[in-house]
DNA sequence: TCATATACTTCGAATTTTGAACTATTCAAG
DNA sequence: CTTGAATAGTTCAAAATTCGAAGTATATGA
């Protein structure tokens, strides 16, 4: 029964095989990491994570594939909980740095271990797998932060 | 400065570095699907995508990884939308089969065909390497459908 | 046949996301 | 140095999404 699921799957193209794999695993990090976050939402879960450095709000929109009222509000609450600060940039006084502060680092360290970990249980990859689709995993997101797939689509 | 991202990112732990990725991608999928839906919610074009054939809303529920209501919803507006029906499972009568109407097996075709489309444009992947992400993402999925990661957690 | 479990639905509340209008700053002309 | 257009982020109310508890119908087992 569910070797039927796996190898009907194995007949679609692997683009969709990679897609859905790729949806399974978003979807069970999503709901694993609710288990294990004190209180804070995904987004702003998502933000400390990739706040390893100073970063602007504009850029992590970018990132994060979302509209910067978003980032406003995901920043507010990480503010209000004392896990980062705005600190003006100095060479653009329009735009803010978003910085963690010590507490913000230790949730940072705790989440980004607990993350490793929900991988290696969610995937059930050995390291050697790990690190191959790590491997492509990197590739892939440099692509995407590289180019915005800008041309038209099929819109 | 792109490049010092991604240098940085390759001193992080192989699986962050696969977590990173996956979020990159899934994000990027969602958003490129905006642009080509005609007027599908993103859940709705999931169960679309699922319906490979006909399923159980519980099936669903537990490979889409979210709760009954959500399915009873996204069904709701697919059936109104006409591309989907709901059958009673001859095998218990208490559960659903959702079937793809006509013209939501075009639905599903057109979409997967393009999903497949901006997963190669998004990973900027070659044939051999999708087909080895695909096979580790194939890998993943399997092994999140068949465990729950039922295990305490850190909760 | 009765009690309990399962499959799905309903619906109102909570959460999240969005977009348009706004403030402050920068940049480029002139 | 002033002006106008562009950019970075904010505000806030509306829209969309998700959830959870209570309800209906069917199944299963004692």
């Amino acid at each position: 029964m569910s070797d039927d699921i796996s190898t009907r799957l194995g007949r679609l193209s692997p683009e969709i095989q990679a897609i859905m794999g790729v949806y399974a695993l978003y979807w069970k990090l999503e709901e694993a990491f609710d288990c294990v976050e004190t209180d804070l939402s995904h987004a702003e879960c998502h933000m400390v994570i990739k706040l390893d450095q100073p970063k602007r709000m504009g850029v992590l929109a970018t990132d994060m594939l979302t509209v910067p009222s978003t980032i406003t509000a995901t920043a507010d609450g990480l503010e209000k909980a004392g896990l980062l600060t705005r600190e003006r940039d100095p060479e653009d006084r329009r735009a803010w740095l978003l910085v963690l502060t010590e507490q913000g680092e230790e949730m940072r360290n705790m989440l980004v271990s607990v993350a490793g970990d929900l991988f290696h249980r969610a995937s059930g990859l050995d390291a050697e797998e790990t690190a191959q689709f790590a491997r492509l995993a990197r590739k892939i997101r440099d692509n995407i932060l590289k180019t915005g797939i800008p041309e038209g689509l099929t819109k």
